[in-house]
RNA sequence: UCCCCAAUAGCUCAGUCGGUAGAGCGGGUGGCUGUUAACCACCAUGUCCCUGGUUCGAGUCCGGGUUGGGGAGCCA
């Protein structure tokens, strides 16, 4: 006997005359006297395997009969197709309807919206587009960790539940096993000492800090896990729950951080185009024209650097209008950010050194006095996709600056012992991995690149 | 959280000037066909999101709400 063979294999690994044992969900079914189409899929790649069913088979009444989303089995050899649109075919010798569908099936053979299958988010991986999806996503997935694997660097667990609010990067889902009911109080504010941790406790907003930690006994290390945010960010690329990859090397500056960020990001484009072909040729059929050209040429480019200063030089003179102001000091917006890129630059761009009062507490300070070490890299069409960092190793100075920023200094005790002992220059970066995936895919919200999303008032699934 | 837009058949949508509902796809039936999200004919299918108002009359106009989408802020 035989085991069974999954589409993508028979397709290409298969030789004319093979005996195979198929199994996968029907997609059409094309019905005839004299013969049947079925298209199977099994979601080992986009394309389907054309299933020919002949009028001898004993249930063939019963397979005509077959719905769109039907799991079926089927056993027969596999020859060259004698019509157009498939170089292979599977003859049936045997068809077994293993889990039937009816007409309430959703999912019909033609195109649906993405908000409507944000309504079936448990049928939807059954889609072209979704297949696609997270097919690329697994597969970057696991270019990230080869990348780093590559390069030595340690993967680090960060925990999930903290009691750090690290930089406040974001608002804190609150974990407890408190009685929400009646929550015991202590003057007039929620008491912890009870709570399981006998703290307050909530999800990570990032695992930087811990990463540092690590940094500075691995050298090099990264991070790539889940990450919460309470934040109530209504946007096609915001969710609540999304997922990190945070490097962190020690002896490295900002240069060294941004260099790696940027033979990291040229990797993931490149590991796409070499491992994804089918279904980025999809992505850049069916979802965004430009894709491929715009994935090459990140690529294959090398990405420019600029200073925060010069990219306000370059603002001031622009004439087209912006609906926020430009000063030195202020945070750039998303519009500045894009006319950066797209329209100075044209490619992708570190923007670098900014001012101090506008960024985290943990960034190292300048000789200038009046910006940081830290980088943000802006790619057109999205945006900024990194942010990063040489980190404050300086004790004192990290001091000063948790002061100013009205930082905690009791709840980072452990952090702040990395600056007493062996402290060194290191830096590092973080990258959102929803939003590498719709740069790479095109998908245009983030709730399309996650299996399951987050958002607020949407937990479902 | 703020601003803008939308909601009509299972799905995608049209619906003119306010006069009581349409197409394609999907489904059913029949035909045809080595078919390609097949094709041809016929048939069935509506809480026009909810609510209040204006009007002789509201899918259509107005107010309130709900849900979805786009943009912004926060950020990754």
């Amino acid at each position: 006997m035989y085991g069974r063979t999954r589409v993508d294999a028979a397709l290409k690994a298969s030789r004319p005359g093979e005996e195979l044992l198929v199994k996968g969900w029907v997609r059409t079914v094309r019905v005839g006297k004299e013969v049947t189409f079925l298209s199977v899929n099994d979601g080992s790649c986009m394309a389907g395997l054309q299933v020919v069913v002949e009028p001898t088979l004993p249930n063939y009444q019963d397979v005509c009969r077959l719905g769109t989303g039907s799991a079926i089995a089927v056993r027969g050899t596999l020859r060259e197709s004698p019509a157009a649109g498939q170089k292979y075919e599977l003859a049936a010798d045997e068809l077994e309807i293993i889990g039937p569908a009816d007409d309430s099936y959703p999912l019909q053979k033609k195109r649906h919206s993405f908000e409507y299958l944000r309504t079936i988010t448990h049928l939807r991986p059954r889609t072209n587009t979704f297949g696609a999806v997270f097919r690329v996503r697994s597969s970057l997935a696991q270019a990230v960790h080869r990348f780093f694997a590559e390069r030595g660097f340690l993967y680090v667990h960060t925990p999930i539940i903290t009691a750090n609010d690290c930089e406040g990067a974001g608002e804190l889902f609150r974990v407890t096993t408190l009685d929400m009911a009646k929550p015991p109080l202590a003057a007039g504010e929620v008491d912890y000492s009870g709570d399981f941790f006998a703290q307050a406790t909530g999800l990570t907003v990032s695992g930087q800090l811990e990463g540092e930690l690590f940094a500075q006994a691995f050298s090099d290390i990264y991070t790539f896990g889940p990450t919460f945010r309470a934040e109530n960010s209504n946007t096609a690329r915001h969710a609540a729950e999304f997922w990190m990859i945070e490097p962190e090397m020690a002896f490295a500056d900002l240069m060294a951080d941004a260099a790696l960020a940027e033979d990291f990001l040229r990797f993931l484009c490149r590991h796409v185009l070499d491992n994804c072909g089918e279904d980025m040729a999809f992505f850049n059929e069916q979802i965004d024209k430009g894709l491929l050209e715009r994935v090459r040429a990140v690529a294959d480019s090398s990405f420019a650097v600029m200073e925060y200063t010069e990219a306000i030089t370059h603002l001031k003179k622009a004439k087209v209008p912006f609906a926020f102001p430009v000063e030195w000091g202020l945070d750039l917006q998303s519009e500045h950010e894009r006319y950066i890129t797209e329209k100075v630059v044209g490619g992708p761009v570190f923007l670098v050194n900014y001012p101090r009062d506008i960024k985290a507490f943990y960034m190292r300070q300048n000789d200038d006095g009046k910006t940081v070490a830290a980088m943000d890299l802006l790619v057109p069409k999205v945006g900024e996709i990194i942010g990063g960092s040489q980190r404050e190793e300086r004790l004192d100075l990290l001091l000063e600056r948790m002061a100013e920023t009205g930082i905690n200094e009791e709840g980072l005790w452990w952090y702040l012992d990395s600056r007493r002992w062996g402290s060194c220059p290191h830096a590092g970066f973080g990258l959102g991995f929803e939003r590498l995936l719709m740069y790479l895919t095109g998908m245009e919200n983030i709730r399309d690149v996650i299996p399951f999303p987050r958002t607020p008032r949407h937990a479902e699934f």
